[in-house]
RNA sequence: UGGGGCGUAGCCAAGCGGUUAAGGCACUGGGUUUUGAUCCCAGCAUUCCCAGGUUCGAAUCCUGGCGCCCCAGCCA
């Protein structure tokens, strides 16, 4: 991976406490965090977000970030998930080096833990059903009430928890509770479940088990068992942070990790909900979880950004609690700013209008020589046949152009980039009237694209030889959604707002020969267009396949709308 | 209505009692250019949710409002 010397990323809060403890000697000095998804969907941006925080974190105090997969729920996961996020996750450039853990790793030391917690008093098992203790709980401005069996002694609790564990109860007939406050304001101090039966088996542990901890209990616990200093999660957690150091305060745990929570990302005309991105695949409006409309990081992948481009990202956008939204062209400038300097041009003409340059010589053509890079020597220059017969972007000719329409036109003179000046000197149309093909004329002294008597012209525009071009597909996208927030409004489904324009597939699309060679995943500029990727599934050398990663800023188009 | 958070420009975000209130994105002008790209240069908050108060001095401290987000899974 082309990683360059990663710069620092800028200051925040949460690295500001990192320096508070550092300062105050505490961990030993130790920086540990961790990267903890649950195996039962995709990443997405949002997740860039955190496992950039995570790793970066650790990297830059040297220190370590585990990547541990929070695998308590076997009804939702899968080693499907386990896989593709391990993937994800070092494509993004980050290893985790030794340090893979699960959560179900723990499971046995859970379940000790648990016991103690039962001979101590401070866990029972409960035997109301899901609805009844939802009733008891009480509401959020009315305390809950004790269940009936909270003071079931030690020896039943723990009778009942063995045989739970024994699979010798149906899902549902009990759970067992950690006993704290009924009455308290903070919903998730009211004895909170700690282990429900689940006759499912595990990715991972198989049938082993049929009692499966809940997150707040496990999460907690395995930071401390892995060392882990810097427990950053999402600002939903924070109410759970009582309990979180609740269970730590109980139990005799190894270390000491301390939660801070960061906003989560919102990112402007998409979704960053696994929830929703799971329904968008399933019921069949993307393609699949790698769709490149997707802001899945496998998805975003296949689009063609990088992972230079999403860390830059993800370090632009802040690290703070408030809850924001970040405006799509944060990435799309990271993204330009990446390609930019690193993709090679080309030329390939999207909607070709067909021209004949007629005092150019019959059957005859030659090569031209074009930089792959305007300013990066090193990627070395290639050879771009040329010929009487080219493809040009028909939105580079207009038949009655405005003045300050710097393109083709009748009787007016451009460059080809590259190649020659020419001069549209005919318009040929079909019977509907629809312009079929241009004529033009060349000055055969401004071979490479400079007029030896000095004469300028306000435009360059792109082109491809007629003999030598590779029809091919381009697959343009765009946004996922026709507006910035789908999920905000009350009235209509969010689904309602997907974009029905965001992936437009141009299939008379031409390139120049040297582009149909391009591997899979190669990112190119294409010259006045933006920047594309050969899609990694689909391309091949008999059907070139490329996908529109992000346009090139057009000034032009912009000064024209509205 | 109980609890937990958040509020600095169109969007992010520095700031931590004394600064002309950083920086980025977006936007607007101008220059360079064989990509209407890139690059360069300039502009862009007399004011920090509001109202009081403390202070020689407040975005920063105090008090009171207002607005927004999260929590009532045997999900994470």
């Amino acid at each position: 991976m082309n990683d360059e010397s990663r710069a620092k990323a800028p200051s925040n809060f949460i690295r500001q406490i990192v320096d508070r403890d550092l300062a105050a000697g505490k961990n030993d000095g130790r920086v540990h965090t961790r990267f903890p998804p649950e195996p039962n969907g995709y990443l997405h941006v949002g997740h860039a977000k955190s496992i950039c925080l995570n790793f970066g974190l650790a990297e830059d105090y040297g220190g370590k970030c585990n990547l541990r997969f929070d695998d308590t729920n076997p009804d939702k996961e899968s080693v499907e998930y386990t896989e593709s996020i391990q993937e994800d996750v070092h494509w993004l450039g980050f290893d985790w080096e030794d340090r893979l853990f699960f959560a179900s790793d723990y499971f046995d030391q859970l379940y000790e833990y648990a016991e103690i917690l039962i001979r101590d008093g401070k866990a029972y098992v409960d035997s109301l059903t899901a609805e009844q203790i939802r009733e008891y709980r009480g509401t959020l401005s009315e305390p809950g009430r004790d269940s009936p069996y909270r003071d079931r002694p030690v020896e039943e609790n723990l009778d009942l928890f063995r045989r739970m564990r024994a699979g010798e109860f149906a899902e549902g007939e009990h759970v067992l509770r950690a006993k704290i406050d009924m009455a308290s304001p903070n919903i998730n101090m009211r004895d909170p479940a700690i282990y429900r039966i689940k006759h499912k088996p595990h990715h991972r542990t198989d049938d082993k088990w049929c009692i499966y901890p809940m997150y707040d209990y496990t999460h907690c616990l395995s930071d401390a068992i892995e060392g882990v200093t810097h427990s950053l999660c999402t600002l939903e957690f924070e109410d759970h942070r009582a309990l979180y150091d609740w269970f730590l305060e109980q139990l005799p745990v190894p270390s000491r990790p301390e939660q801070t929570e960061f906003a989560r990302l919102n990112l402007d005309y998409t979704i960053t909900s696994k929830r929703k991105l799971n329904e968008l695949v399933t019921e069949g409006h993307v393609a699949g979880w790698d769709d490149p409309r997707m802001p899945t990081i496998i998805g975003m992948r296949r689009r063609g950004f990088t992972p230079a481009a999403i860390r830059d990202f993800c370090e632009r956008i802040g690290m703070t609690k408030n809850d924001t939204r970040i405006d799509m062209a944060v990435l799309e400038t990271c993204t330009r700013e990446d390609l930019d300097r690193t993709a090679p041009r080309a030329m390939a003409v999207l909607n070709p209008l067909k021209v004949v340059i007629e005092n150019y010589p019959e059957d005859e053509s030659e090569t031209l020589e074009a930089v792959n890079h305007p300013y990066d020597e090193s990627q070395g220059r290639r050879q771009v046949p040329f010929g009487r017969e080219i493809y040009i972007e028909r939105d580079d000719f207009m038949e009655d152009p405005p003045k300050k329409f710097f393109r083709l036109g009748p009787g007016r003179e451009v460059r080809l980039r590259y190649a020659y000046f020419i001069t549209c000197t005919d318009v040929i149309k079909d019977d509907n009237g629809e312009v079929v093909e241009l004529r033009c004329s060349y000055d055969p002294a401004t071979r490479g694209g400079d007029a030896p008597d000095g004469r300028k012209v306000k435009g360059t525009i792109h082109w491809v030889s007629a003999e030598h071009a590779v029809p091919a597909e381009v697959r343009l996208y765009d946004r996922l959604f026709t507006v910035p927030k789908p999920e905000a409004d009350k009235e209509r489904d969010w689904k309602s707002f997907i974009n029905p324009d965001a992936c437009v597939v141009m299939d008379k699309a031409l390139l120049e020969p040297a582009l149909a060679l391009a591997p899979a995943e190669k990112r190119y500029q294409f010259e006045r267009l933006g920047y594309f990727c050969a899609d990694r599934k689909d391309h091949a050398r008999e059907h070139p396949v490329f996908n529109r990663i992000v346009t090139l800023r057009d000034s032009w188009a912009k000064a024209n709308k509205g």
